[in-house]
RNA sequence: GGGCCGGUAGCUCAGCCUGGUAGAGCACUCGGUUUGCACCCGAGAGGUCCCGGGUUCAAAUCCCGGCCGGUCCA
């Protein structure tokens, strides 16, 4: 059903509904005299140099106070911002809008929204236009989105579109005063994050300053749903606002004015002429950089104020690279704050992306200062804004410099390839670069076209870029798309949909044993479903709880694993269970197990804990897993852990254990929760529903979490970290055991030192000693070996040089060699260099198992015509093999060793009947 | 999560396509030469060719699996 947006205001204020004239577009206006719907590309931006507002010079926090005060003012509650990590949902990375924040579960309506109506100012990043950051004027990869939202329930009605467009509209009059009749209400439509509505956009001298989204869709597969809740989603554009009030050329010189000067100041920059940046920014408005293309863009702008294309670039693209760096520095603050480690995966890979992009820029300013000291004036400047992230200015420089240093490694090393890729190619007479060579390049080893051609032309190689070079790296990734998705075999379809919740009785009382429960339902005569159990169902990393049943009939079945589906939990049996439901079995769970597994559960979130504590508040849990013997816990972090740091962080934890802290489990509702304990609640990953469960270590780790745990720490008893790896970029996994299982390790480890200890005949603490003296020893003895084996070499050859047979001038050794196959080469290889005029063939054994064949011929001894290659073939093949090689020198042999002599005979007879005369 | 590239001396890499005696440069050691900012000349030392399996008379090389690193895309 769609709703009308003839609203309340328009009607008092007589605004008019108009059509534009070009783009067809409907909007609402005072000035009966517009034609066009006040966006871009309809018209221009009238605003440069020229503000609208009668507030003038704005800065951004005077505007956002200004915005939030005034929505308080008016009944809204302020909120804090949220993390521009999205770690509550599943299906985005970052915060892209400030109503992210509230979906799925409270524009669902399962939880109450903090206050209602609210109003925020939400950092938001989307990185779909960081092509235009910089060039457009206008483009920013992070902004704050200033919104008031209203959550409208069936039950509950805060207010809906009079009320919203009242509210901008006093705004933009009455606090900034723009002239009403400057003002324009596009009608549009906005989808996104699942749901969808009609809205305006409120447009100010071509400015889209706000967007009012009526919210009332659910979006499913191209199906609109009418939802039951309508929200009000307003989205207002602080930096444009900010722009809006100071005229000036570019969004990036009305935000980052300090920025701009300390950096222009570090480059040298000149000063570029107002006029050229309005208009840029002008026609940046009316086309997109992306899809006109860089150069197609610039040219426009050059003609537009009377330059050529190069003094255009010579006088753009230095400032365009400082607007990068304000604008990439500004992000890369909220994402490393907030928790994004550089990785080649994930979110991790937007940050580093970021990071390498604002290092070219650094590159091509000329500038020669890492980029943690620009990083550091960006925080610097952020720090009044927004103190907490300075707070982790340490963490934040160091990952920037190690980013730094490993881009700067990718780059000379892609530099050498690219050198000897192209000496090669030229080698072989190719002038000019394949196609396929670029976009391999880039593909595998990151290596812009812009530095190939450089490498390449400094060797006199040209190189021609494609314009439609990432359309071919595109299809160059859409032809390896689309692998079958391997589906996890679970419970087969089991249509489960009738049966009420399995009521879990293992979060009554963690620790009990046996149970009494009613069976409802037998399948497949394995799959056993309660009304109740004890059983933990496989999830949270945490594996299944076994045990056994006992049916009315005294008998004993195994349960193997527990499987959670939808809410029903299904236990899984070894042999069949001959019930059909109704009858009463008792339930025994194997609490030894339980019992580990909820002390490696209970583990797992003190270790959290003190990674955190000892390396930073950037690191999350990426991953765990629970086992009786040993769990793992995979954190994020930017590098591999010292020694120290792996100690620290398990002297920290048995601290925890020594303590014997409490650890208090509890339901609260998710509002509440997240107000009380922040988004570190979600290391685990997304938490359904209204109300989670709560995990609570006395002073030291509070997270969501549906696991069984101990009631203190001291029954951990020892927490063990065993090893750290890196298991991918930006991800480390902590090895460890606790308690018996820790103990069984540090016994492994114990049983190798005495086990190599009694070997080397050493005591323990001097095994390190002993390790080395005896690998000196083996170098020596090898080397000795070595030069025996040399000698025997010189001594064979000579030997075998005396006994050989002369005919016509060519002296042929001809025999059995005992040896390697390495040192027969070896020997005939002396035998002829000393003296051409051999001919060698041995022939032996090695390891017992296959026989060799070797046949040297010297310059002079070619004159009998025989082929080395022939006959080491022809004598291979008597002993069951194959051989091959080059007409002076061949190898082979076969695996029939008891052949030997009349591989012997075969050679022979093929010497000497190729002989013009016999003896 | 997927694609692509790579793993050989302390370092940077060649050799792999087309299986047959493991190489170069730098660094290192020794000797010579030389008061000069990448000195030069000669000699020498230095290897688990990432791991495992397969094919083969024979694998750094070919095939399969794994591990590790890099990179691009979501």
């Amino acid at each position: 059903m769609a709703i009308s947006l003839r609203t309340k205001l328009f009607m008092e204020h007589g605004f008019i509904r108009k059509r534009c004239r070009n783009c067809g577009a409907y909007f609402w206006t005072l000035d009966p005299d517009r034609e066009f719907c006040g966006d871009q590309p309809c018209v221009d931006y009238t605003f440069l140099g020229n503000p609208p507002t009668t507030r003038k010079n704005l800065s951004m926090d005077q505007v956002r106070e200004c915005f939030l005060s005034f929505m308080e003012e008016r009944g809204h509650t302020r909120v804090k911002r949220y993390p521009v990590v999205a770690r509550w949902r599943d299906d985005v990375y970052l915060v892209g809008a400030s109503i992210y924040n509230f979906q799925p579960w409270v524009t669902e309506g399962v939880v109450p929204p903090p206050a209602n109506p609210l109003t925020i100012s939400q950092p938001c990043i989307r990185l779909t236009d960081v092509d235009n950051v910089g060039r457009s004027g206008r483009h920013l990869t992070e902004f704050e989105m200033m919104a008031h939202h209203a959550f409208n329930y069936p039950e509950k009605n805060v207010y809906w579109i009079d009320e919203t467009v009242q509210l901008a509209f006093d705004f933009f009059t009455e606090e900034l005063g723009v002239p009403p009749e400057a003002i324009t209400f596009k009608e549009d439509w906005w989808s996104g994050g699942g749901n969808a509505g009609e809205d305006f956009e409120v447009l100010v001298e071509g400015l889209e300053v706000a967007t009012l989204v009526f919210m009332h869709y659910r979006t499913t597969d191209d199906k609109l749903i009418e939802m039951k809740n309508k929200i009000v989603d307003t989205g207002y554009g602080l930096e444009r606002i900010v722009w809006l009030t100071k005229g000036t050329p570019t969004v990036y010189d009305a935000i980052f004015p300090q920025f701009i000067d300390s950096l222009s100041a570090m480059a040298d920059l000149e000063k570029v002429d107002d006029k050229i940046l309005i208009s840029v920014a002008r026609i940046a408005g009316k086309f997109d950089v992306k899809r006109i293309g860089l150069v197609g863009f610039r040219k426009r702008v050059a003609d537009e104020v009377g330059l050529s294309l190069g003094e255009l670039e010579a006088l753009l693209t230095p400032l365009e690279n400082v607007y990068i760096l304000a604008d990439h520095t500004r992000t890369l603050s909220f994402m490393l704050h907030d928790g994004v480690v550089p990785s080649n995966v994930g979110a991790g890979y937007l940050a580093r992306l970021l990071i390498r992009r604002s290092l070219r820029s650094i590159m091509a300013l000329g500038l020669e200062c890492p980029l943690a000291e620009i990083m550091a004036i960006q925080l610097k400047y952020l720090d009044r804004d927004f103190p907490e992230l300075k707070e982790v200015e340490d963490v934040i420089l160091d990952i920037i410099n190690i980013e730094e240093k490993r881009f700067k490694t990718t780059l000379r090393k892609g530099r050498e390839l690219v050198k000897r890729r192209a000496s090669r190619l030229l080698s072989k007479g190719v002038k000019e670069l394949p196609i396929e060579d670029l976009i391999e390049l880039y593909d595998s080893h990151g290596l812009d076209p812009i530095v190939v051609k450089e490498v390449c032309e400094g060797l006199g190689m040209s190189v021609e870029i494609p314009e439609d070079f990432y359309t071919r790296l595109a299809e160059r990734h859409q032809a390896a798309k689309s692998k079958p998705k391997k589906t996890k075999l679970e419970i087969p379809e089991l249509s489960l949909e009738d049966l009420p919740p399995t009521i879990p009785l293992y979060y009554e009382d963690q620790y009990a044993t046996d149970f009494l429960a009613r069976v409802l339902r037998v399948i497949n005569g394995r799959y056993v479903i309660l009304d109740r159990t004890l059983f933990y169902p496989e999830g949270g990393g945490q594996p299944a709880d076994r045990g056994y049943l006992i049916l009315p009939d005294g008998s004993k079945v195994e349960v193997l694993d527990v499987q959670k589906v939808g809410k029903v939990i299904v236990h899984i049996t070894k042999t069949r269970v001959p019930l059909r439901g109704g009858e009463e079995v008792k339930g025994h769970i194997d609490s030894v197990r339980r019992r580990a597994l909820m002390r490696n559960h209970t583990a797992t979130h003190i270790l959290i804990g003190a990674a955190r504590k000892v390396l930073g508040p950037h690191v999350w849990q990426a991953g765990a897993s629970k086992g009786v013997e040993r769990s793992h816990l995979d954190i994020t972090h930017y590098k591999s852990l010292t020694l120290t740091e792996l100690r620290n962080i398990e002297l920290l934890a048995n601290r925890v254990v020594m303590e014997n802290r409490s650890v208090k489990t509890r339901i609260l509702d998710r509002e509440k929760a997240e107000a009380k304990y922040g988004f570190t609640l979600y290391q685990g990953g997304v938490v359904p529903g209204r109300r989670i469960r709560i995990v609570e270590i006395e002073d030291w780790d509070v997270e969501a979490c549906g696991g069984t745990h101990c009631r203190t720490t001291g029954e951990i008893g020892l927490i063990k970290i065993i090893r750290s790896e890196r298991i991918q970029d930006g991800v480390v996994r902590l090895e460890f055991s606790v308690g018996d299982a820790a103990l069984k390790r540090i016994y492994e480890e114990e049983d190798v030192l005495k086990a190599l200890s009694d070997m080397l005949n050493a005591p323990r603490e001097g095994l390190v000693r002993a390790v080395d003296k005896l690998r000196q020893r083996v170098k020596v003895l090898r080397k000795e070996v070595e030069s025996l084996k040399r000698e025997r070499v010189l001594l064979l050859s000579k030997k075998l040089m005396s006994e050989a047979k002369t005919l016509e001038g060519i002296k042929v050794v001809l025999g059995k060699f005992d040896g390697t196959r390495d040192d027969a080469i070896k020997i005939a290889e002396n035998i002829t260099s000393q003296d051409p005029s051999f001919l060698v063939v041995l022939i032996g054994t090695e390891g017992g198992r296959s026989a060799f064949v070797v046949v040297k011929i010297g310059q002079k001894a070619r004159r009998l015509g025989i082929s080395a290659r022939d006959m080491a073939f022809k004598v291979s093949r008597v002993l069951g093999g194959s051989g091959g090689g080059t007409e002076v020198f061949a190898q082979g042999g076969g695996t029939d060793i008891d052949r030997l002599d009349e591989a012997l005979e075969i050679a022979h007879s093929l010497i000497f009947k190729t002989l013009p005369s016999d003896r």
